[in-house]
DNA sequence: TTGTACGCGTTATCAT
DNA sequence: ATGATAACGCGTACAA
């Protein structure tokens, strides 16, 4: 009644489970005829091949890649910058039959760490939010397990694939500051859904230390340097990326006293939201008020978002590659951003 | 150099396996001073925790659950209404501690049997596309793996969570019928990407049967039989559920000599592209043309477009849970749908 | 070409 | 409270 095994199998044929086995991996170190004969049976008595479990305790391989994401799992399938990355590391992973395994994080919150241990993967790719120095990744350390980031680290033993996100940030500011705003609203990501309470650049910068998560304040910084010295920035920093959020905060930000005369959300995603916001005041994006992205998704070149692009489903291709792969060079990998100037952002008003 | 194991920490302090996984698993069962003193140790020597792969052949259990998905992977991540169903799934899944395991295809399509036979999970949703005779599925059988599928199955063993989709075709064409539309273009999907060179009711119903696929066909026999007999009906079939698609399908349909004055997408993904088509001809949608979706996609609402909802997130959440606990009844579950008639619709031209 | 014997790392059972 | 032992199912030297 329990399940069939090898042995089962080798008794009822009176061959040993060496050649059972060879039978299923290794097809050339038996005779056709044996093989088809013990295939045969083998489907009969409904064994189905070698177990699982006991191969990967044999072999070490588990032909899996597993996806940590530090932020509530269902978010991968609703973020469309995840989205599009996980299509990309699934690209691959389908093209080598390697599984996905997704870590869910756990609902207590407690020990991601122990997931990272039991997770019955090859390597890890470490899906942004959280940084480093956490327990998940350190657990992940202490395994030994290869792990890809899909931002850039400053460790240079830590493989990624990333871009400069100071650059791409730099790209934005400069981009409002040549076009005369001296007033900025920048709506930003809090990490792992936490809440702000004020939200000022010093309050941001302590936030993201302590998140180990420096890609998000690489963009601010950038955006910051670009505008330059004189200008007046607020902040507003949403718990997720999404459209209702940036909605909600880009009311905040034009009901000020002093309303920015442009608004830079740090992913595609807010900028929907506050386009959405701005025109349903009735007010021009480019002209009245102007928007501006990051990341540069589909559904943002359809409303004519000005964004800095990244390319993606490349990002996630590449760590795919370098997880399957972790003796594969270069290790650490920085792909090119553009900015993409359309029609959501022109001159400043007045 | 090797894997440090729980044997290595017993010898080096002199104690048991048996005390050093009790250490781990069974707190209870061995004194909080000597305890400390082996976790200590044995974060010292870079032991962290059970081993996977050990833990897994001994108990059985992988705390994971795997999805399949007979198309390629990637499209879980665009299509959206896959990705509100693994939203679902996930939300579960977090809440009960456990991984999501999704099951790639092998692009050689040979042998997703076996990839199904090495999977480490200890359940299986099964994502529609291919249905319940397929070898892979039938591998999943073999091993006596629980499997869910998201679609009404016509077999009184198998656990599913699905919907009527027969009576929310009825809806989709007993609306149209009582609008008047006597000319209808009825865009749906074939399965795996498979392109269908004559797209006639025929060909349909033999390409869905050769995939064991029925829910594709319940739609449209819905579809159909609420339209009546008076009805004049084309067909268009894409690979995938995607907005080009619909759009190019769209305008081949509106270019023929009597166009349709109703456009029934079997999806809402696809109607998305019809609308785009239908717009951007100049046409208005419910006034010139009449345009229907499927599923009920957030996105569907904002833009006024007339389609059946069914409760997505709940059918994930309620798959997962029949996944994680197969015991669970009843095992067979139908969700409700619901005819959503928006602006998209409207009285037959003429 | 086929078989023997052992180890992979863990946990359940039973004994102390 | 702690320990000894036997599986769990498989793969692989090594021997025949």
């Amino acid at each position: 009644m329990g399940m069939v095994t090898m042995k089962h199998l080798a008794e009822r044929l009176g061959v040993s489970v060496t050649t059972v086995s060879n039978a299923y991996n290794k097809p050339d170190r038996l005779s056709a005829e044996l093989r088809e004969k013990i295939l045969a049976t083998g489907g009969e008595m409904g064994y189905c091949g070698p177990d699982a479990a006991g191969r990967l305790l044999r072999r070490g391989k588990a032909d899996s890649i597993g996806v940590y994401y530090g932020g509530g799992l269902s978010f991968i399938f609703q973020d469309p910058y995840a989205s599009e990355l996980m299509a990309g590391i699934t690209e691959v992973l389908e093209e080598t039959g390697h599984s996905l395994s997704l870590l869910a994080t756990t609902a207590s919150g407690t020990d991601d760490a122990d997931l990272v241990r039991q997770a019955v993967v090859d390597a890890l790719i470490c899906l942004a939010e959280p940084g480093f120095h956490t327990p998940a990744m350190q657990a992940a350390v202490q395994r030994r397990l290869p792990i890809v980031y899909t931002h850039v680290v400053a460790d240079e033993d830590i493989a990624y694939v990333g871009i400069d996100d100071h650059h791409a940030g730099l790209l934005i500011g400069e981009h409002l500051r040549e076009l005369g705003h001296k007033r900025v609203g920048v709506i930003t990501r809090s990490v792992l859904g936490e809440k702000l309470k004020k939200v000022s650049l010093e309050s941001l910068q302590a936030h993201y230390r302590k998140h180990d998560s420096q890609f998000w304040l690489q963009r601010l910084m950038g955006i910051l340097e670009g505008l330059g010295e004189g200008a007046e920035v607020q902040f507003a920093a949403l718990p997720r990326s999404d459209a209702e959020l940036g909605a909600a905060a880009t009311a905040r930000l034009l009901d000020s006293d002093e309303p920015p005369t442009a608004l830079a959300a740090l992913s595609d995603a807010i900028a929907m939201g506050v386009l959405d916001e701005v025109e349903s005041r009735g007010l021009r994006p480019g002209v009245d008020v102007s928007v501006s992205g990051f990341d540069g998704l589909a559904i943002a070149t359809a409303r004519g978002l000005t964004t800095v692009t990244q390319p993606m489903r490349k990002k996630g291709r590449k760590a795919a590659m370098l997880a399957i792969d972790p003796e594969r060079q270069p290790r650490q990998i920085t792909l090119p951003v553009k900015l993409a100037a359309r029609t959501s952002t022109g001159p400043a008003p007045r």
